[in-house]
DNA sequence: TCCTGAATGTGACTTTTGTCACTTTTCATT
DNA sequence: AATGAAAAGTGACAAAAGTCACATTCAGGA
């Protein structure tokens, strides 16, 4: 009972200003919360979309990968969900993308079938997914702007920001292995050039931990 | 009259299948055909989006522009939208992006007014609007892959064969300075890959006119 | 046919990024 | 405190892409 009331919370808490009440209340009733720890993989590249995920809370990164190799699209935080997976109602389809949780994280899962039923009776729902879809847009239009416009060092300086922004602090706690897989580049490379910041004075680096001198 | 008769014609044509017949008259009651002649602009980075512009016949090439540099995102063809324009109804938004025809088109505009009023009305509307935007995901994530992951040798054999199926036609009559902006390159590096190409025997060269080997 | 501007070709060079093969540092365990 | 594995640093080199300056070629109008 408490363990639900806290849940009932939680998604009140996270999701309520987005909703009508009236399909909040679906929402809490048809969905299961999942907890997962930092770093666990929610989403791989060719599961089966039968879930549409909400994030209560925590954070968590999409990317994209091919044979082994990664990039980093975006972020999605509390009460964002992934737009990728709104399509499964129209047509059964798998993931295209990774979705990996980079704190530890609770998310929502509705079962695709409500996905129609609530696009027609629910405004605020459609409002929802059209926000949703329009977002996952811009963010992917910005790292495409990010990968053709702009050299590997400004992209770094712009993840480590991104980073900082994201988690609120501006000590980012990675390996440079780390940053290169989300940039898809290699550790030297980021090694050489986290240096050159910190010969500028943008940053300091120490082992596992990187401090931003500012946003 | 006639004028009339022929714009339902190729109205009912074009999107015909698409949605429902009592939605097809409302767009044919509501919607302006606007035709443009190639290399036109029908939406610019920055413009105020006032309308949903549906595709009838022609192609649109969609691009991201900062400053003066161009970067082809992907095209759009009969019965498509522009997905980025769909976000409208929602909040007031100006485009993130360029849209240019690349072959003489004619172009539906429905006042966006009308978004959210089929939204809860249509289910083939809301069916529509979601693989819209999905693919147009779909299409800007194949788009980052090919940055991501590919050499620029490799974009530019894949930019030219996604041209000869746009166009139905072995023949790619552009300049390689054209290309040069859809790939965000230089026209030097184009013309010294292009001839690697014809070395390998993919293409042959002529003045405006490359011809494809193969699909 | 000749001329002209646009399109294309080319060599020499630079910058950016990636790769390889190591060494050094750091931190958490014994 | 010793040690061992992971993380980070480094020099030398290679590859990819961009830049510059100029030469050549072509197509279409005068």
């Amino acid at each position: 009972m408490t363990e639900a009331r806290t849940q009932r919370e939680l998604i009140e808490e996270s999701l309520g200003f987005l909703f009508e009440a009236e399909l909040l209340e679906e929402i809490i009733e048809v969905g299961k919360v999942k907890s997962l720890e930092s770093d666990q993989i929610l989403l791989d590249t060719g599961d089966d979309l039968l879930y549409i995920p909400f994030i209560l809370d925590g954070a968590i990164k999409v990317s994209r990968d091919r044979d082994e190799e990664e990039l980093l699209l975006y972020y999605i935080e509390s009460g964002d969900t992934c737009a990728m997976t709104l399509q499964c109602t129209v047509r059964k389809s798998v993931s295209e993308i990774r979705a990996t949780t980079i704190e530890p994280s609770r998310i929502l899962m509705i079962p695709i079938m409500y996905m129609e039923k609530w696009m027609s009776n629910y405004s605020s729902w459609r409002r929802y997914i059209l926000e949703s879809y329009h977002s996952r847009m811009t963010e992917l239009i910005e790292t495409v702007d990010a990968i053709a416009f702009m050299r590997l060092d400004e992209r770094l300086e712009k993840y480590l920001v991104d980073q900082a922004k994201l988690k609120g602090s501006l000590e980012i706690k990675h390996t440079h292995q780390q940053i290169a897989e989300d940039l898809h580049s290699s550790r030297v490379v980021i090694s050489r050039l986290l240096k050159q910041l910190e010969t500028k004075g943008r940053i300091q680096l120490y082992r596992n931990r990187i401090v931003l001198s500012s946003i």
